[in-house]
DNA sequence: ACCAGATATATGCAATTGCATCAATATTGA
DNA sequence: TCAATATTGATGCAATTGCATATATCTGGT
């Protein structure tokens, strides 16, 4: 087993471009006043699950976050009133998170961002072909 | 200024690939109870630069980390007695990072595994010519 | 030589993360 | 039914990060 050039390129290329256009987004964020990706993809699966909300636990495959992180970026939301916790009637363990009105003004006021910044930084950047062709070989590596 | 399925599915991808193989090398070494990818960056910069070492404002763009998690970073390095921060003659302000023997040995325990990764993640997963082409589409993006 | 920046690096502090574990409730199987 | 186990979600604590700023040194212009 040796590594070749073709493999260390696509690592690097790899982890450096998704580091790279991250920073950017989140300085974008940063800029206009807003909150960190984080808080978007959160607000995004919530505001999606519509008024019955979403268990936290639904939430992890989504946010791809381990459980603890979850658990703590729901508290920072429910403490800028994006969501609210509320409780869960099938399992008295459990809770809901439910996105507010604030929260989806939140949301939208970001995405103007984020679609702004995901036309720059990758709209533009590729043919829909290629765009297509990346999607195909990254997923092939999951 | 509107935002297409492939723009979103490569974007997707790209982010979740990175984080999941990331996190499965992470895991790798954890199991081999080695440190994490960043010291195994740091070393192999470090090591290539030789008996004379190399200078922390040198690291940052090689790393892209930000000066100061360098500089903590380097602390943590130290510590394990895997690098030595030597005086810098040349520019009193600085200083440079050496490698020692133990910090060779290290850097080469954590490439065995390392190396095993990227052969199972990306190599067994991908002809040459798509390593190829994922390059060269992710290149475009940055 | 001297002063006004600029640069290299470190660090105090608050916020966030990671880990382990806890408390509460639910489920299963005898 | 009930004890054993599993699952959900939160949390204390230590480690790490991010930010702003401090410290020391250097450089360029006068």
């Amino acid at each position: 087993m040796s590594i070749d050039l073709e493999t260390t390129k696509a690592w690097q290329s790899l982890h450096i471009t998704s580091r790279t256009l991250i920073e950017q987004v989140e300085a974008a964020f940063k800029k206009a006043d807003l909150p960190s990706l984080s808080w978007y993809d959160a607000l995004w699966e919530i505001e999606k699950a519509g008024d019955g909300g979403i268990r936290p636990n639904a939430l992890i495959p989504q946010l791809l976050l381990p459980q603890y992180q979850t658990s703590r970026l729901l508290d920072r939301l429910v403490n800028a009133r994006l969501i609210d916790r509320v409780v869960c009637d099938e399992d008295r363990r459990g809770c809901r998170a439910v996105i507010t009105q604030k929260g989806k003004e939140m949301r939208a006021r970001m995405w103007t961002i984020y679609a702004q910044c995901l036309d720059d930084l990758v709209q533009k950047k590729l043919g829909k072909d290629e765009r297509a062709t990346l999607a195909r070989l990254l997923n092939k590596l999951r």
